[in-house]
Parts: structure tokens; C-alpha cells; sequence
DNA sequence: GCTTTAAGTTATAGTATATTACATTGGCGA
DNA sequence: TCGCCAATGTAATATACTATAACTTAAAGC
């Protein structure tokens, strides 16, 4: 894995690594403009090789595209492993909400490809992309710090990261500018998260209640 | 307005309406492949006029997506106000989210064309599709049922649009299938819908709180 | 009826995806 | 070490879509 800087070694006749260059340079296409600004032809003119190369390395757009979304939800998961990691008086799942609002304003363009698009939903189950978005979820999971039963964790874990995600599609179609901008977007997150932690809390003590009075 | 078929009258030199049956047909395409599914070639091929015919109503591609988006949220909106309307021993808000998923799901296509693509976020203040987009989130303050103040409502709205998209664009991810799958879509949507009404209710006594202590 | 103009047409340029057939390289076994 | 072969690249080409330019038709207004 050599040439990091997406250029061959200049005059040799392979390039090195070019799926991978293929893949950040994509991902640097795709910051603004989204999957659309996503060209084959235009990338491989960038890395300096033929414009049919690509073609060795994916079978088509799609494969390139999904390969990209799989790389930039590791970059997602690995941006939310660091958040969390970081002492902080705020909490995990604070931390954790931020961070993805954060990335989803900021990589626009990646966030729609990642969570808009249909390359995502078509990912078959066992896909690098599908693993990739379970690993995703599960950072989630962890933030709540909860030890409840697994539904009740995923629950909590599916509300709050569904929030999140209308959060940003919202806050990037304009909802919150004008008259609508009484409160801000890192305002409904913390609100989410407050909610999230008394309905898990309240959902824990429920479970313990019946747990007692079954025995 | 004639020929709603989206054919022309048979030989005639004019199609009648192309402009609105272009806005149609391409909300069919939308239905399943979302904006890439809309060709303007293929819509004009579809319609039986030739291929440079439809840029006599739409200056590009983008300016048609932008019309079909409006289309579509002019369509949700009677929709929401149809579902708003039906007598049901359910609330105005939970009738309006559980429609606002069953459209999402049902039409993903369209509804990744209207919240997920950069066509809607680069719509202009005054224009068409920024208009519909305002009218239909009209429609979730109105389902709240509250004569809160202004901002009290807007935030509350804002915070269950939210968080329906985010439902709408999990699901369609497979979240809720497989290992996760212990809550429903409809579950949460429920969940969310009870959460604002408690967060909604306690907001305004708040704030009827702090008039009787400032006065 | 003549003119003007909106709404079509044909022809064509430019760009993207994708395939086919061919070329080059480096690694690996005999 | 030589030669083979698989991986990875190139050139040439087919197909599809967007967009523009120049020309044509039909309808509407005076």
C-alpha cells in the first residue's frame, strides 16, 4: 500500500495502490457535491491512469460507490470511538449526538451518500457496507452506557440515532433559519439525548419491577 | 389543462400540457430510483415529443427536479391534511406521523428526492419549492393542537419532523430488520408522538409559570 | 389574413458509463 | 534464471444522457 498522495510513482505502469486512491479521492468528490459528484472518468483522470482502469478494481459505479460508503462509515465509527474516548463532563451519548451532527453538516455531502442514497439500502447482509453500518450502530448501543436488556438498549439506540439523522437532514434543508430558528440544531440534540436517558432509565426500572413481581 | 394521460392528442404538432405531464411522469420514475431514475430523455421519449422538447419548460435537469420536489411536497401536504381531517380516536399528530412514514416508506424514491437531495437545500427563499416546503411543515404545527406561543410549537415540530425522517430513513437502511428488529417502525413513530405531546405540555405550563412569576 | 411568439423539430457537440481486445509488468514455479 | 501467467493497465469503441443551435409549425391577437 504505497503512494498515499493518489499519483503513481510517475512513469511506472501500474500505480500502486489505485482502489484505494480511487476510494479517498471519491470521498473527496463526494464532501460537497454527494454521490452525484462522483465521476469515474473525472477520478481517473485525477490519479493520472486510463479512464477505463477503475474498471479493474470495481465492476461498476454502484460497487465503487457502495466501497466509499462502507470507507466513510468506518471514518464515521472512527470519529464517534474518539468523542466517546475523550473525558468530558457532558456524557457518552452527548458526546457521541454532537459529534454526528457535527459530521453531518460538516461532510454533507458524504452523510447524504451515507444515510440518503440507495446504495445503502441495497447492500445485501453480509457486505462490507452493511458490516460497516452495524458497527456503526453499535458505537450507539455502547454510548448508552446502559447494562438493560438488549431490546431495550436498541430501542433507546434506534430513537436516538433517528433523531439524530433529522436532526441534520432538517438543519441542512433550512428549517432552522428564519423564522423557525428559535431553537438551534446542538439545542434538539441535547434535547434527544435527555429524553433518551430518562426513557431508558424509566424503561430499566419498569423491567426490574416485573422481573420482581414474576419471581 | 388537457391530457392528463401524458400522451398528446395523437398528431398534433403540440402536446397540449408537456410541462405538467413532464412533472408527472417524472414523479412515477422518482417512485422506485429516487432523482438519478429521472432522465430527461427518457421522460420525453415516454411522452412521444422529441428529446430537446421538455427544455422548452425547464431551463436544465435541476430545474425540473426542483418542480417534481415541489410536486411531491404539494402532494404530501394534501395527504397530511387528508390524514389531519379523517375522524380517528388517534390524535391529529400521531395520524400526520404515522402518515408522514407509510409515505416515506411507500415512496421512498420521492421522499429521498424531497429531504435528502441538495435540489431542496439549494432552493432559494421565495421559490416555488421553498414555498411547499414551508406549507407542509405549516402542517405539523398545526397538528400539535397547542395554542402555545410561537416558538414553543416551532421547536416541538421541528423536534418530531425530525425524528419521523429519521425513522423513514432507518428503516429504509434495514435498521429495523434483523437483530434490532424488537421495536417497530410504528413503535417508535408512537414513541416520538408521545414524547413531544409530554414535552409539549409541560413547556406551556412552564411558560405559563414564568408569566404568573414575572407579572 | 398577417405577424408574432410559444412550443415543437432535427442536427450536433460534449461528457459519462461500460465493454472489448490488446499491452505491460512483476512474481513464481520449473 | 527463464519463461509463463495473472493482475493491472491502455486504446478504441458503443451507448446513453445533457444541452445548445438553427429551423419549423401552429395558434392567438390585431
Amino acid at each position: 500500500m504505497r503512494s498515499q498522495l493518489a499519483r503513481k510513482p510517475e512513469n511506472t505502469y501500474h500505480h500502486g495502490d489505485l482502489r484505494d486512491a480511487l476510494i479517498k479521492a471519491a470521498l473527496r468528490e463526494a464532501e460537497q457535491g454527494g454521490a452525484e459528484a462522483i465521476s469515474i472518468k473525472a477520478l481517473a483522470k485525477q490519479l493520472g491512469v486510463s479512464q477505463p482502469a477503475p474498471y479493474r478494481h470495481f465492476a461498476d459505479r454502484e460497487a465503487l460507490l457502495a466501497a466509499v460508503t462502507a470507507e466513510a462509515f468506518r471514518q464515521l465509527s472512527a470519529i464517534l470511538r474518539v468523542a466517546m474516548a475523550k473525558p468530558s463532563k457532558q456524557s457518552k451519548l452527548s458526546r457521541l449526538a454532537q459529534a454526528t451532527l457535527d459530521f453531518g453538516l460538516r461532510r454533507n455531502g458524504i452523510y447524504r451518500l451515507m444515510f440518503a442514497s440507495r446504495t445503502v439500502s441495497c447492500a445485501a447482509k453480509g457486505s462490507e457496507l452493511h458490516e460497516a453500518t452495524r458497527e456503526t450502530f453499535a458505537l450507539v448501543i455502547e454510548a448508552l452506557e446502559a447494562p438493560a436488556v438488549e431490546y431495550l438498549r436498541e430501542r433507546q439506540a434506534l430513537k436516538i440515532w433517528a433523531a439524530l439523522h433529522g436532526v441534520v437532514m432538517l438543519a441542512e434543508q433550512g428549517l432552522f433559519t428564519g423564522e423557525a430558528a428559535h431553537a438551534t440544531r446542538e439545542d434538539l440534540v441535547e434535547d434527544f439525548v435527555n429524553e433518551t436517558k430518562t426513557a431508558l432509565a424509566a424503561a430499566i426500572k419498569d423491567a426490574r419491577r416485573r422481573a420482581k413481581a414474576g419471581v
